[in-house]
DNA sequence: GATGAATGAGGCTTCATTCAT
DNA sequence: TATGAATGAAGCCTCATTCAT
């Protein structure tokens, strides 16, 4: 990859992440490319030379931050201990990034009124993707008699769905630090599924 | 009150009727005063004989929704049944909510992209007051003995996100019809509190 | 029809008969929805009252400049005089058309680079009925001996272009008025089909 | 002239020609200096470099082309032959022109929505010059009794207008041929002046 | 000579809002 | 009470133009 090449895709990050912000905290409508670009001291014009449209720059926005939690998950995944520590370790991982990067991993749960059909099924499957790495820590800590729960979807959607809230209420400077959260929160929704 | 009051007071909640349905298919954005007048065959400029503005209205979609949910959770925490018993109905009654109306319920959930400050307060604290009918009920039942939870907090939190999260995903024609989804949950999320 | 829609139709006709100015003026592209809206002390908006977009004002000021040629040369077309004098009558009155509302009718001529091609169908479909009055007359004539030319559509496009072309270079306060020149283009292009 | 020049002004002439060509498929604004340039590989930056901006393009292409008319038709006008034969040989090369190179000779013809009034008046003369063309051959056609019409400038016109609505309606692969279609309006517009 | 990147003006379009009737 | 018509701000997007490298 030649150097110039690096520079754009540096660039396209600085605006994905830029974007990110401003959309978690007005929303797909909300956020202008006025804001956005302006978040970076360029014009509007300018974010057009990087993405076709506001739909393109919206989708790489999600691509990015899906593709990035998915690697974060599987190594957790595939670590040899006991698969209520791997379970465990991935609902640290999913709050300390609801909380950390609030803004970035917004774009993993907020339903799309925004793309065309076309865009939205590669996220979809990302998605799923995402969601089927808590299913398979479950099922194998279901055949290997650690957990016990028999309705493995709707588990996984307890897990995901009571994390994900973490972000609508938590304040940084409240009752728990991050990690009595991660410790409070795994030992409450492993009750769920042993 | 006057006959003329009352046939105001009724076309409001038609107005708010019709804005929640469009701006749960649309968000708050995508919602337009047309269509919103264009759904029960008025015009745009009759709204605001109704309310003041766009902002207005959806204030009062927020404080219609939310007052109907507070009182129809009450009267399960009334009941005089094992505290168990009075979170499952809750439970129950909650679902139902997220899934049946599932338009008006996204009122209770989205954060506000929308609001200015002074509007937002009184829709906060009957936010409050409807979560605090569980905080009611676990408390109690934790002085009851019959939950074991220290967390009331997060405990509810996860309570609430879990069955939030519902709507994301639940399709009506899929694995589960609604009252073995409200069994499932109640049952996996009173292991949390129990 | 109800008095409103009378009112709006005289509005659209406005509309069209700035932008149509406007157009001849500046071309398709040259053209703004803000100039042409000024034109008629309006503001952009409200043009989009009236028309979907800018698209539709085009075509629908095609439409209306057609429609009326069409009906005017029918009736040409349809007098009991002899098939040269009906000829000579509508060059006349394309002639009469070419100068004296040389804004309208420059519509009927310049190629499209503007219409998406579904709305381009009916537009040359009333091109082509326009151009086959031409080619109807000189027909009979032909069956009636009145003229001697073999090919029909060449001698057509030879009228309708000779004719087009004037209103490249006309000027009012020229040597000929428009009575001359609607005789001499008359007789010289008589002469090419006799 | 020195060799850098010289390649200075190759340079100059692929991208005009280049232009010509974007040109005539979109018009003037829709041709955009981006595809203008893409079309010889090059940046619409470079274009700068030889060009001091778009209407100096614009203009430029005029130039080359009526330039390169001019030139060809003079050929005609000076053979030693009939009259008639010029003028027919005059009406071939320009339908031949208007049909091979429709691209190219747009530029004869369409007005001018771009021209700052200092750009426009050589550009004016050329096209006078080039219409001049053929009022001479007319006028001594004329002169030696070959030729019965009286209005010169009109007959000149009637030629010039029909030929150049060929490119209106030409589809190559249609009734005729080129040779066919340039001897049928030969025959015709020598009607006229004959 | 040429490129990549950026600017900024201007165009189209949408929509909350207003107001005379 | 309600409508029709209009306004004006704001958003998306395009493109001629510039300039450092």
């Amino acid at each position: 990859m030649k150097l110039s090449e690096k520079r754009v895709l540096k660039k396209k990050e600085q605006i994905i992440l830029s974007a990110i912000k401003i959309m978690n905290r007005k929303g797909y409508n909300g956020a202008t490319m006025e804001e956005i670009a302006a978040e970076l001291l360029m014009t509007k014009g300018a974010l057009y030379y990087y993405f076709k449209n506001k739909e393109d720059l919206i989708y790489q926005c999600h691509e990015l931050v899906l593709t990035n939690a998915i690697e974060e998950l599987q190594a957790h995944l595939e670590e040899l201990v006991s698969y209520e520590t791997r379970l465990r370790n991935m609902i640290k991982t999913h709050i300390a990034y609801a909380i950390k990067e609030k803004e970035t991993f917004n774009m993993i749960l907020k339903p799309d009124e925004t793309f065309s059909s076309e865009q939205l099924k590669p996220i979809l499957l990302k998605r799923q993707k995402y969601a089927h790495q808590f299913d398979t820590v479950i099922k194998e800590g279901m055949k290997a008699k650690e957990f016990t729960i028999t309705e493995l979807k709707i588990a996984r959607m307890i897990l995901l769905g009571s994390m994900n809230w973490i972000q609508q209420w938590y304040q940084p400077d409240g009752k728990f630090n991050v990690e009595e959260l991660q410790n409070v929160y795994a030992d409450y929704l492993l009750k769920v599924v042993k």
